[in-house]
DNA sequence: ACAATTGTTCAATAACTTTTGAACTAAGGA
DNA sequence: TCCTTAGTTCAAAAGTTATTGAACAATTGT
């Protein structure tokens, strides 16, 4: 089973500039940042919102073309479209995550390990 | 008079994201690159919406940093606000109007020009 | 003073987007 | 088989954004 993505030249800038202009999907795609190589599932993000709403964000940004969702048994993997956007867009997603990353109006995937440390 | 400009940092990242993920506002910025140095009022982007309508577009990008407008008699004149967007998010907008420059999905200001080449 | 030009404001509407909860599917273990 | 885990789908509600037209304001030229 594969979901629908689009294929590089069917990306548009409007609908990837519409879509990164959401706090909750910044803020996913800064976090998928932070991570890449390791795969992430959906319920990574639940801190950003409820299940049903974090399935809403993260098919946006997989329609829009900004990420990569594999089925992978029960789980979903979630990776950056890099080079799909690199090519399309040069410098347009290294400058929105680099920007992202000092941006402390994002919510904080992950807020919830903040103890973890102590 | 002057019209209410945010401040260099009070430029926000997923809010010029937002209003840059709209065409007729992206098509605007484009056009505003293009013709760099030229002074431009409103009525030149008449070709993509109603006066109205680019009063509402042209408000969009001044109140998220976007452009810069300076009332001049009884014209307003736009200037993209470049050196703050680029101190703010270095490359971005850079990017953004590399794009958006060979994007055959917006629409085009000046269009009614395109028979005086005849 | 008058008219024309440039653009704003306001209220209404239309069109979208986001969020929610309940019901569902499908895979993986016990 | 039954239960759990992971995520989707659907319909409704809430919220936001875009578009319109009519009325307004300010400046400039005659």
């Amino acid at each position: 089973m594969t979901l629908p993505h689009p294929t590089a030249d069917q990306i548009s800038l409007s609908n990837v500039l519409a879509v990164l202009g959401d706090p909750t999907r910044l803020a996913i795609v800064r976090y998928l940042a932070s991570k890449e190589g390791v795969p992430l599932n959906c319920s990574q993000f639940l801190d950003l919102g409820s299940k049903t709403n974090l399935s809403y964000h993260l098919a946006k940004l997989r329609e829009a073309g900004v990420t990569r969702t594999e089925v992978v048994g029960t789980s979903r993997l979630i990776t950056l479209r890099r080079d799909d956007l690199n090519a399309r867009f040069p410098g347009l997603l290294d400058s929105v995550i680099a920007a992202a990353v000092d941006d402390p109006a994002l919510p904080a995937v992950g807020a919830s390990e903040i103890e973890v440390r102590a």
